[in-house]
DNA sequence: CCCTGGCACTCTGCCGCCACGAGTGCCAAG
DNA sequence: CTTGGCACTCGTGGCGGCAGAGTGCCAGGG
C-alpha cells in the first residue's frame, strides 16, 4: 500500500521530469497526479525515495530529479512498452521498402529510427559471420593483380584487391573462381573459414600459391571487418537537450565518432532477444556517462545480423522510445530476411 | 602606402581574431605587430576600414572583427599558403596507405581531415561518371531474381537486386553477362550509358527482355547514385568553436546531415582545380551562414573524382587549413589514380 | 499508525545599481 | 599624415535585496 504509492510518486517524478526537464516537487506533483493524498504526504515518499537512492535534490529546497538508480526501476517496474500508432507502423514500413540494397536499408533505418525517437541513432551493418557465402567472384585487373569480391545471402558486398605471386591466365582465374564458390558458396562464414583454411590442399599442385594468396585474403575480409561498420545518424537531435549536456556535448560527439564505442554500445545489445536499456554509467563509457542507450539486435531470431539502437539524455521518453527501437528492428529483420 | 597599411592592419586583425576570438582593439594591435605607428593610426585605419566594410564592432565601443568580406579579402590578397611540415605530410602518407579498399580509403581521408584541421571534414565517394567500367557481374539468386554487381576502376563496387520477367538457367545468364561486358567493360561510365541503351536491340530475340531490364537497373545504378555519397567526421570539433554558434549548433548539425546540402558544399569544388574557399553567406546555405567552407576536387587533374573540404567557423586558420585540405586531396588523387 | 495543514528555513534566480575598464572618435598640434 | 590627449560610450562583473519555490519538521486529527 504504502510501498505502492511511493512506487507510484516515483514513476510521477519521472514522467514530469522528462517532460519539463525541472526538478519536480511535492506540490505540483500532488496537483497534476491523481494521487489522492496532500503535498505533505507526497514530501514523505519523496524523502523516503531519496534515502533509497531513486532522487535526489539539484541543491536544498529545489524539487527532485531520478537518478540512475531511479530510471532503472521506472524502466524495469514502472513502464511498459508504449505501442506505436498505425501511423507510425505505415510510416515505417514504407520508408524502408524504398530501400536499394544492403546500404541503403542501414542507412534509411538510422536515419528513420533518429527521426522516430528524435534522438541519436545507430544501425550496425549486419554480421558477416551470421551470413553465408553466396558467391565469390575474381576480376582480373592485370596479370599480377586480382580483385575479390565476396557476396552474401544478406547482400553485403566485400572488396578486396589482392597481389599475387605469379601473372595468371584468365582460365586459371576461372579455374580459381570454381574452386573456391565449390568449396564455400552457401556456407555460414564461421564454417566458410575452415574449409577455407583447408582447400589449397586438396587441389592442383600448380595452383597452390594462388589459392593459398586467395583464401589468405578471404579470410582476412572475413574475420577482419566482420561486425565493424555503424551508420549513425540525427547528432542535431543532441543539441535539443542541450540544457542537460552543455560542455559534455562535445565530448558525447567525440566519443559517438568512435566506431568502437558504437560497437560496444549496441553491439552487445545484438544477442539479447529484447530491447535492453542502459542508463548513465551503465553504459560504461565515461564520455556518455549522462546518456541512455536503448539498443536491440536485429534480424534472425535469436543470433541476430546486428544491432541497433538510441542514444539520447538520461532523461528519455523510455517506453516510446523501446517501442520504436523494437519496431523498426523487427521490420527490418523481415525485410532482410526476405532478401 | 597608406592603402598598403591599411591592409596590414585587417591582416593584423584577423590573425589576432583568429587566435583569440576576441574583438581587437588599436592599442593591443599596435603592440603586438610591428606596425611601426601609433595606436592612434590604426584607429583612423580601422575607421576607414570599418566604412569600407571589412571590419566591424559588435557593440559600440568595443574591438573590431572581421566581416564577412574582410575575411574573403584577407584569404584573396593577404594569405598564402602555409605549406606542411615533414612529419604532417608523413603522417598523412602513412596514414592513408594502410587503407585496404575505396570505403576505406574515404574513410580514412575524412578522418584524417578532421584530425589535421580540427574541423569537420566532408569526403565525397568518387563520382562513377568519371571512372570507367571494370567488370560487371551477375550472379543467380534465384530464377527470378538476379544481383548485379558494377566494378569500377576506381575499385568501387555498385550492386542491385533485380527482379526479371520470366526465370533464366545459368547458361543464359553466362550469355548476359557476357554481353553486358563485351560492350561495356572499359568504358568512362558517360559513354558507356549510350552503349547500353542501344545494346539489347544487338542481340538475338530472346534475351532482349533479360537485357532490357539489366540495361535499365544498369543505368540507374550509374547515372541515379553517381556522387550520391558523402562521407562526414569531426562534428565534435564543431563545439570547439562554441562560442561562436552556441544556438546555432544545432541547425549546422541539422544542414551537416543532409546529404544534398553537403555535396552542394564540397561536390562544386570538385570541378575547379584549385582550393576554394567560400565564407559566411556565400555558402549559400542559410544555417552555415557563420561558417566557412574550405573544398577542393581531388583525383586525376582536371575533372575530379570527387570533392572533399571541411566546414568550420568563419574565425579559422585560413592558410593552415587550405594547406592540409590541399595536401590530403593530393595524396588521395594519388592514391586512387595509382590503382 | 498514517495523513494533513501550518510554519520556519534555505536556496536559486532575477533585478537594479554602480564602478571599472577597454575602446572609440575627435581635435589640435607637430 | 601622424600623434598624443581627452571626453564619451557601453559592456562586464560584483553586490545586495527581494520574491518564489520547495523542503523539513511538528503537532493535531482520523
Amino acid at each position: 500500500m504504502l510501498e505502492e504509492r511511493r512506487l507510484e510518486v516515483l514513476r510521477a517524478i519521472v514522467e514530469d521530469f522528462v517532460l519539463s526537464n525541472e526538478p519536480v516537487g511535492s506540490k505540483t506533483l500532488a496537483e497534476r497526479h491523481a494521487l489522492g493524498v496532500s503535498p505533505a504526504t507526497v514530501r514523505n515518499d519523496m524523502s523516503a525515495l531519496e534515502e533509497e537512492g531513486y532522487i535526489t535534490q539539484p541543491h536544498t529546497s529545489a524539487g527532485r530529479i531520478p537518478t540512475d538508480k531511479g530510471y532503472r526501476l521506472f524502466v524495469d517496474r514502472l513502464s511498459g512498452v508504449k505501442p506505436l500508432s498505425r501511423a507510425e507502423r505505415k510510416a515505417i514500413q514504407s520508408f524502408l521498402e524504398g530501400a536499394v540494397d544492403l546500404d541503403d536499408v542501414v542507412r534509411r533505418s538510422v536515419r528513420l529510427l533518429a527521426q522516430l525517437t528524435r534522438q541519436v541513432a545507430v544501425v550496425q551493418y549486419p554480421s558477416l559471420s551470421i551470413s553465408s557465402v553466396r558467391h565469390i567472384e575474381i576480376v582480373t585487373l592485370n596479370p599480377n593483380r586480382l580483385l575479390l569480391v565476396l557476396i552474401t545471402d544478406t547482400g553485403r558486398v566485400e572488396q578486396r584487391v589482392v597481389d599475387i605471386p605469379a601473372p595468371v591466365d584468365d582460365g586459371v582465374v576461372g579455374e580459381l573462381r570454381g574452386l573456391l564458390n565449390g568449396s564455400l558458396r552457401g556456407r555460414r562464414i564461421a564454417d566458410a573459414t575452415e574449409a577455407a583454411a583447408d582447400l589449397p590442399d586438396t587441389v592442383r599442385p600448380d595452383l597452390r600459391p594462388y589459392l593459398t594468396t586467395l583464401t589468405t585474403v578471404v579470410l582476412e575480409a572475413l574475420l577482419e571487418r566482420q561486425e565493424e561498420r555503424v551508420a549513425l545518424a540525427g547528432t542535431a537531435n543532441l543539441t535539443r537537450a542541450s540544457v542537460d549536456f552543455a560542455d559534455s556535448l562535445r565530448f558525447i560527439l567525440e566519443a559517438l565518432e568512435e566506431q568502437v564505442v558504437l560497437l560496444k554500445l549496441i553491439g552487445s545489445a545484438r544477442e539479447t532477444g529484447t530491447v535492453t536499456v542502459r542508463i548513465g554509467r551503465e553504459t560504461d563509457v565515461d564520455a556518455l556517462r549522462s546518456t541512455s542507450v536503448v539498443a536491440t539486435g536485429y534480424g534472425l531470431g535469436p543470433a541476430a545480423l546486428g544491432g541497433m539502437g538510441v542514444v539520447g539524455p538520461m532523461r528519455m521518453d523510455y517506453p516510446g522510445t523501446m517501442a520504436a527501437v523494437r519496431a523498426v528492428a523487427k521490420y527490418v529483420g523481415e525485410l532482410l530476411g526476405a532478401d
